[in-house]
DNA sequence: CTCCAGGGTTTGC
DNA sequence: GCAAACCATGGA
């Protein structure tokens, strides 16, 4: 099916913009998505113009909301803040959008990701799927479910996934989770900001995390060491983002893509 | 060899 | 409340 895309949607700056660790693209420029059980291959033909592989139906009432294409990103993504840096990030990262992913995804991705980089992450979640999670189409994938992953000891994940010390964490919540984590969305941010962080292995970072990327919270900051760096190198130490209520996570995720892709 | 990576917990003051 | 020690792993 085609689709049309009007504004601010660029699917290499998603897939690289370190938000999901669940994306792939082949030399033909076809991105694969996946979300729950549900698969979608979607291509860029020409300016607005995409060739996606779901039905109509699906992608109205999937694909529309997790790439959050109702929201209107042009307020961020035409801001001019006077700050150089800040300036050529939004430029450079105008087509990210802020995935609405599956919460019990980001949960568990995010702990696996403490004090570890981008390409590391990437490896151990697709091994986590193709491990544990259903194949939805030859070669493809799901996030494994919580009953996928309940079976894991924490020796499973030290000794198969080589995650060290974070093995205590992930088996405390595969053990503390309950369906519950779905009935935040309905919460105020410092309820759920409080749940998040009452996990053992999730402090402010990962929250920030889990409130941007699995709760639509775009005002929360994740601030890992790229974002300090920038916050105390390119805005002279102040947090710029604090001045742009509403967009915070927006801009932040641009500058995490900038910084990281110019290595500063 | 050291340094770094989408950090957090525990301990000591 | 705040710093420091400590925690595992793999790539550069």
């Amino acid at each position: 099916m085609i689709v049309s895309i009007n504004h601010n949607f660029n699917l290499n700056q998603i897939k690289d913009s370190g938000q999901a660790f669940h994306i792939t693209s082949d030399n033909n420029n076809v991105f694969t998505f996946i979300y729950l059980d549900h698969v979608l291959r979607i291509k860029h033909l020409s300016d607005d113009i995409y060739e996606v592989s779901v039905s109509e139906y699906e992608w109205n009432h999937i694909w529309v909301d997790y790439f959050d294409l109702n929201t209107d990103y042009s307020y961020a993504s035409h801001l001019q803040t006077g700050n150089e840096f800040l300036d050529n990030a939004i430029i450079f990262g105008n087509g990210i959008r802020i995935l609405k992913q599956d919460p019990f995804e980001i949960f568990v991705s995010y702990i696996i990701s403490q004090q570890s980089n981008i390409p590391r992450i990437h490896s151990i979640v697709n091994k986590l799927c193709k491990d544990h999670g259903k194949e939805l189409e030859p070669g493809i994938y799901a996030f494994p479910s919580h009953q996928d992953l309940y079976q894991l000891s924490e020796n499973d994940w030290r000794n198969d996934y080589h995650l060290g010390y974070r093995a205590r964490y992930l088996k405390n919540f595969i053990d503390n989770y309950t369906d519950k984590i779905y009935d935040y969305h309905n919460k105020d941010n410092n309820e759920l900001f409080k749940f998040a962080k009452s996990f053992l292995g999730i402090g402010d970072k990962i929250a920030s995390c889990i409130m941007l990327f699995a709760y639509h919270r775009l005002n929360f900051v994740p601030k890992d060491v790229w974002i300090k760096r920038v916050i105390e190198t390119k805005f002279n130490g102040i947090n710029l983002f604090d001045c742009y209520p509403g967009i915070e996570g927006i801009l932040q995720q641009y500058v995490y893509y900038y910084a990281r892709h110019f290595n500063i």
